[in-house]
DNA sequence: AATTCCAGAGAACAGTTGTTAACTGCATGG
DNA sequence: CCATGCAGTTAACAACTGTTCTCTGGAATT
């Protein structure tokens, strides 16, 4: 069924990978909307012109980086909220689950909390939109948990997109984290997990 | 007391304080880290070399734009956190305030809500700063609260943190919504106090 | 009144940028 | 096996960048 890509179009993916991995990189110290098209061709060692057949421009590169960098995600987050165990324990392995998903892609991670809002429209649009369908889909787990009766559809949805900002929150510390004492890092994960108690907290007693 | 300024001394910060005004505007659309030395003169009707009678470097300008978007706000966090009325109308007000100062300033707010996780590290590093004295403020005004007793001040300190997080994530909501409909508006509120609402629950019931 | 100081101007520098055009060589489909 | 398609190259373009040095006019100081 799924027929092996020719040695052409093998080759193209390629270069095209090669050109997102050096943007990533070279956007750990700038934002994209200072991202020259050149500085990205001359990084993979390719001709600048070579850039065009890839993408229209740079802003086009960051939208694509933006899909690189939120689309296996969603499988991980849904996960997360429908997992079994009580909601400490829930809380307890979202935090290590972010923690170890900033250590494994930090530069993903720098780039959506960098452009989220940057200076660069269609990224930000993009990357609004995919939050949007994680906050949508955050509130579908919700709705499973048997704390979630007499919840109203918005009620859940305002709660998921708190979860959703604040999951960013906690990685975006976490990044900061990076480079600090391993003492440095525990404390951020220990920050996060109580903000997270006391939002679960209050989703207990929403009602009445 | 107070001597006047010279001639020459307001002259030079009349000068001064119209580059940090160019430079906001020209950041509406793009970041710090792909602003221009030379654009920020051109748009002030000054020669190039002009600029380094101010500032260092670009990424010195972003600093000082730091302090002017976020330094005359210290006031008005601390009057609204402690000030008086129930929790709802205490939410209420300060989601008002901030709908408020977004629709007065709002390219300072971009600017902050764009360079918090921008490209250039000294503003980072100011904006950390800075945000990180607003929760220490906001924790010692959640202390003299009745509902703070038997509270911890690492607890407290959290709390704030959180408090002061999400009044980023509001007035980024306004700021998005700014160009919309009177609805849209009304809905970034609606979402922003029930949010606050809820972390209100979860610090009511932290303890026990 | 004479001197010093200094914000801003002007010109020039080497290096960068995005984009266009015409090209080359090789994998592909007929 | 040959003709087409197309990823990537080369060269050139005008426009732009940050930074240095020299200069000037008028406010500040003495």
């Amino acid at each position: 069924m799924s027929h092996t890509l020719g040695i052409r179009q093998a080759q193209k993916q390629k270069t095209r990978q090669a050109l997102l991995d050096a943007a990533l990189g070279l956007l750990e110290e700038q934002s994209l909307s200072s991202l020259g098209l050149r500085e990205v061709t001359r990084a993979v060692g390719v001709a600048p012109t070579a850039f065009y057949r890839h993408f229209r421009s740079t802003a086009d590169l960051g939208v694509a980086l933006v899909e690189e960098a939120l689309g296996s995600l969603h499988p991980m987050i849904e996960d997360t909220v429908s997992a079994a165990g009580d909601t400490d324990e829930r809380i307890a392995r979202a935090v290590e689950l972010i923690a170890h998903h900033v250590g494994t892609h930090p530069a993903h991670v720098r780039f959506i909390a960098r452009e989220r809002h940057g200076g660069v429209q269609p990224v930000r649009d993009e990357i609004r939109e995919q939050l949007a369908r994680f906050a949508e889909e955050v509130k579908d787990a919700l709705a499973e948990h048997p704390e979630s009766a007499g919840w109203s559809d918005d009620d859940l949805l305002m709660l998921a997109g708190l979860y959703v900002d604040h999951m960013l929150m906690a990685a975006s510390a976490f990044l900061e984290a990076l480079d600090g004492s391993e003492a440095e890092r525990e404390r951020v994960a220990r920050v996060a997990s109580r903000q997270m108690r006391l939002i679960s907290i209050g989703r207990r007693h929403w009602l009445g």
